[in-house]
DNA sequence: CTAAACGCTCTAGTTAACTAGAGAAGCTAG
DNA sequence: CTAGCTTCTCTAGTTAACTAGAGCGTTTAG
């Protein structure tokens, strides 16, 4: 039983994905997208899984990785198998990255609230350790 | 009673934040930080506070926001009072988005933790939810 | 069968965020 | 008072990630 799902041209990509077309061909140069296929007459043909390939890719990269770097999962995606040491490392490096972000993120969420109901107007009693940009209240 | 704290040269600042000169000159021209003042000379003269400002600019960044985002931000912390309503509603954005990115950032963890067990080798009937690039298990 | 839409390559331009270097002037320890 | 470090401005270069345009070939709907 052959899944036979249809390769789709790059205009379909584009559209589905909402990502430009001159984007797309960018990444399959950077090998991100991998389009070995080609029509008779050179029409790039992508394989059926691009889109979740490209929405990965865009969340990662808004989540502040490199195109190189997320060039690199996509690699051990690619191998298929469970990765080497050296690479678990890395994976489990990134990881820890991932949770310090989290926590980052709060604390930008905090200060942000902080921000919000004007806590700058908070006394020198009171330091807000939570809003290192709110640690001195200047004008006072 | 006059909080007497002296304001420091930018080698200083430097040092202390582990950010470059020529980075920490750069912000000051984008308008991230103030120096209004100068030696006679006309060395820059940084605020006790720029040190906190530098390392809420760093995280930030870290997170994905741009600088003219940032400094958005610092100019509502700079003018000290409440914000104004258009202010608000881009502030509230800003931290709906923060919202946003926590669960993206949850999502691309567990992405990292499947490539970490190897979770291509799946089988086809039962596809990883959470996991949009091993949604295919190609080369079965 | 042909016109419009789509796709190809190649070259070059853009933006953000730095980063480097030159040449001159300010500051400071001995 | 001067050697040597720091800082200044100005100009220009770099990297990542696109983005635009020219000029030409491919596909497909009528």
């Amino acid at each position: 039983m052959l899944v036979q799902e249809t390769p789709r041209l790059i205009g379909a990509i584009a559209k589905e994905s909402h990502i430009p077309v001159k984007t797309i061909r960018y990444y399959e140069e950077l090998g991100l997208l991998q389009s070995t296929r080609r029509t008779e007459g050179g029409f790039r043909l992508f394989p059926p899984d691009t889109i979740s390939r490209l929405s990965f890719i865009k969340r990662a990269q808004s989540l502040g990785l490199s195109l190189s770097e997320i060039k690199e999962f996509l690699d051990i995606y690619d191998r298929g198998n469970l990765p080497c040491d050296h690479v678990k490392v890395k994976l489990n490096n990134k990881i820890a990255e991932i949770d310090q972000q989290l926590q980052q993120l709060q604390i930008l969420k905090q200060e942000l609230i902080g921000l919000l109901s004007g806590s700058t107007t908070v006394s020198k009693t009171s330091p807000q350790l939570i809003c290192p940009i709110i640690q001195h209240t200047i004008k006072a």
